[in-house]
DNA sequence: TATGAATGAGTGTTCATTCAT
DNA sequence: TATGAATGAACACTCATTCAT
């Protein structure tokens, strides 16, 4: 499991039982913030959970903020992974459906796995949360989509294709995390749907057979 | 402007001045709530900010959760509006080009008019937040998707309809979201293709096959 | 009583009844300090006492480093009415004997009447303590004791009568808060000696030769 | 260095380590104390000082409360070396000038080598403030400002000479705490005023008439 | 009816003290 | 015996809500 970086860490736990206090401070903030969201998870009933006491909280984090922050860094870590697992295969060499699915399935899991995440998430990105930098959460994510849609349309403008990066992934994110609170059966139509949508609009986007697709839709003669 | 329903308020207004009130009340949570986010939005900050008294606030909306809920609802009726606007066009002799275009550009409208509706629409949608039984707030909307939908492609099951039009929606509020904090430029690019992505997500959904595609949307003859 | 500087408040109470609120609670701090000290004081314990919740507490000062230097303030205006009531009569024709206890008293009766002086002067002048600034406390009371000696004894040098006021001042300071905790007995046992003490020394300062010195005081015939 | 007594110490350090250890915890305390004061000196922060842990600190001192009256006790002793090596000149033949000067250098030295001084010595004679049996710290000192002054003044009544010295030990305290927070320059003027008013109380409650005194100091023929 | 002062439960955080290693 | 991680009571402060005026 990625650790926290210990720039959020008030001390950095040297020994393995540090390290498990860590986890399970992590692990319960992210039971809590599921259950009742990040400002509603009060320090005391993350203690709680984790099974230890505030004061050991407050010997790893400064403060509340730093907590959900390393969370969220947990996240980001456990995201770069799936995403540099799903990276490999050259995507130039496979259909758009493949693809799209290759690289759903593994982040709709962690979406499933995590429902802190949505929350997390959200706080980080809004005001009155956490002080934000941790934006990298995404900023991996969409730089991925945009090699992505480089090497099937390279002759794009980048600003363009940052943009088009920018709405696949916040479309994922909206629906994955939509997908998370709906009744199971619910839950696999909408990521069915979900990559569908993701396949019409990349190859929409990345102009998919240039030749058939002058023939079918822009040569009415 | 819409009135929000009886049933949130603790008072119904009988004056007209009440009525002022109310609306003025939502106006200052609107705003508050833009700038902070709707847990850092102090029932006093929002009365101050309608240049009225924290009691006055009681006097209207039994506790803040109802305040958001009535905020929420009169978001719901404007968007009811919108939607009910844009929807006299048959959509089934448009093309879907045109038909994404005409319902987006006034929800985008709404979007960037209304800062707050964001913050509003996520707390309802949350656990902590405000018992979420408004979420009628989409469900017009999600209804409406579906009805479109049904009418180019009538032959799909009902259930995945259902969950196609939950997609558009859910892809259209966050990109809109998004696009709101984003610069005016970034914005304007979001906005086309988040319309791009809706085209060609319901092109596939209702399964124009390309050519009929094209003898229905470019020959209305 | 005095009232303490708008500065400090959070509200400045325009109705009498928050006047009386502001005092009360400025009584009951100077009570619970008088009995635990300036740390041990808890903003609780003082609302408690002032029969109030700490909710109006806050209302009307910031934070509770604001309480104890609005009580400084409300002692510093007691201190300053108590020098300038004691002004008037010109100190060059007055023995210094008579000087002195005509200031000294009601001094030593502030002294006893407020014990919790001696904590909040010595708060404000710590590490740790509320900032500091409120020093105004003392230089109103050194002050006046340098335009005594001026008047008494004015070839001295200006920097050397501000030590030797200081050395007054900060003497029946110490005495006076000493004197307050023990019996009622050695209190005016100690503010007698007191006196004397700064008799003596204000003569030796003022240079009064010896011979006359004691031609005046100890030759009554 | 003088040994805290032992009846403070948790456990007897039986081992030149241990008292080394109690001696190294006794200065940390001393500089932290002196750097934020005694409430807000932690336990932790006195342990880190002196490069041990906590425990260690707990090992020797049953509280924090202990460890303040150890620091003073230490003080105490300290004190007492300074009042005992100033002791043997007989006092009778020596003019007050000398005696004052003679005495006060060292206690004015010892003030500026331990500015933790005045704290210790204001947190033991205050409520809420360790427990304060400790006040032999200044018994010795009185007492043997009262043996000088009996064996100037043998007439005097006793419980007024207590009084006296008390008068004479507390001023010095007094500006000698003040003195070690000024500048240097500002120090050394009020060390200078400081002695000028011992020696003209002591002349006047030793009842020195002023010629008698002026033959004693000026002509040691 | 309108006001805003009053309330106090609840939150984040600290720090003296303990105790397993 | 030495360590420092763990504990949790206690504190300053906020804010939704009430209620006297």
């Amino acid at each position: 499991m990625t650790r926290p970086p210990e720039g959020l860490l008030r001390r950095v736990p040297r020994q393995e039982r540090g390290h498990e206090r860590v986890d399970r401070l992590l692990d319960a903030a992210a039971e809590v913030i599921a259950e009742v969201g990040v400002e509603a998870a009060t320090t005391n009933a993350i203690a709680a959970r984790a099974k230890t006491s505030v004061g050991s909280l407050y010997q790893f984090f400064p403060n509340k903020d730093a907590l959900v922050r390393a969370l969220a860094a947990r996240y980001n870590g456990e995201l770069r992974q799936i995403n540099d697992q799903t990276m490999p295969v050259n995507p130039s060499y496979t259909s758009v459906e493949e693809l799209v699915d290759r690289i759903m399935t593994p982040f709709a899991q962690f979406y499933m796995d995590n429902p802190a995440y949505r929350h997390v998430y959200h706080a980080l990105h809004n005001p009155g949360g956490p002080s934000g930098e941790e934006d990298e959460l995404h900023r991996v994510i969409v730089s991925r989509a945009e090699l992505i849609l480089a090497s099937r349309a390279p002759q794009e403008v980048p600003e363009q294709r940052r943009m088009q990066a920018t709405v696949a992934v916040l479309t994922a994110h909206a629906l994955l995390g939509f997908a998370m609170t709906a009744s199971p059966q619910t839950r696999d139509g909408i990521i069915v749907e979900l990559k569908r949508a993701l396949v019409a609009y990349i190859k929409d986007v990345t102009n998919v057979s240039p030749l058939v697709s002058r023939l079918l839709s822009t040569d009415p003669s």
